[in-house]
DNA sequence: CTTGACTCTATACGCGACTACAGGGTTTAT
DNA sequence: ATAAACCCTGTAGTCGCGTATAGAGTCAAG
């Protein structure tokens, strides 16, 4: 829905296309929907973009159905689902399913881990805020190896349910 | 599984301190931090644990103190350590290196990150719930996919900026 | 003595969402 | 005409934190 401008709208991109833009290549795809053009490539074999034309010479012709389309996994993905959920529902409405059902049932799902988790961060935030301080003032004990973390109590010392924090994030690449 | 008798002194204890326990297998240190047999040797392997004593026939022989050092452990992973930074602290300690500067810095930055984390999951949650309850009453639109998340605005379109789970920064072709 | 639980090493696999490379072909700009 | 910039396929690697398997040796009990 939305827009369904099919004209030749005038696209930032270098390249000034006299046609409409009926056939955009990966890169600048990847440009306009700032998803990379291995990524792309990544998409299409995972089932959630479809396979694109191609030229006589190979190259993927996309239509601006794929900026949508893009722009849908975007935002399903910033609500916290997975690919594999996205590909589910993109199967779903193709073959002419209301992906809805599914999706009101993912989304439910992921509304309860979501919840859990935030409390599992605030808890963790609310033991590390409490560490800093008790240590500015205790400094450490001579036997150990870093007396606030030794006297640190878990709620809940299982080893696997403890690890809260997601991937690290690199800190290169500013 | 579990009860094993050790040498004289032990049923699968907690209280028994008669003799210290000089060696316990791999097994016992398993059942007794929680952590697996697999997992022990990786933390060997990574440089968290040092390297045991071993029997004639290679047995891995703890002693006490392995209990601690894992309670430390976990409890640094509890509190969102990454093992990398574990093993740093570690080796600073045991290098003679107060780690408590060290660990105050990293604990800084990782608070830091995790009232980010909530936050974005906050808002994620509340963009899930929203999503839902829209969808309730509105149902579905015929011609797209699935109305309520192509409606679904997105405050920061950036690609890295909405995700649950961090992860690379992906460089724009330039 | 045999069984079965335990241990050893080394290697491979799993997850999620890409990213990087190798080794080509094609298009575009100078 | 030539080089740069793009595109192709296919495979492998990354990140963290382990888990799983294979194939072998060891130990305590019945």
């Amino acid at each position: 829905m939305a827009i369904r401008n099919n004209t030749a709208t005038t696209i930032v991109g270098r390249t000034n296309r006299l046609s409409p833009r009926t056939s955009m290549k990966i890169g600048e795809v990847s440009q306009e929907s700032g998803v990379g053009v291995e990524a792309l490539r990544f998409y299409e074999r995972s089932g959630l973009l479809g396979r694109p034309a191609r030229s006589r010479s190979g190259y993927r012709l996309y239509d601006e159905a794929v900026l949508e389309r893009l722009a849908f996994i975007r935002k399903a993905q910033f609500l916290g689902f997975s690919l594999d959920e996205i590909r589910h529902i993109i199967s779903d409405a193709e073959k002419g399913v209301s992906p809805c059902d599914d999706v009101r049932a993912i989304v439910r799902r992921r509304l309860a881990e979501v919840s859990e988790r935030v409390k599992e961060m605030q808890r963790h935030h609310r033991e590390l805020t409490r560490t800093l301080e008790e240590w500015d003032e205790v400094g450490r004990a001579p036997g150990n190896i870093c007396g606030l973390i030794e006297g640190t109590e878990m709620q809940n010392p299982s080893p696997t349910s403890g690890r809260v924090t997601p991937k690290k994030q690199r800190k290169k690449t500013a």
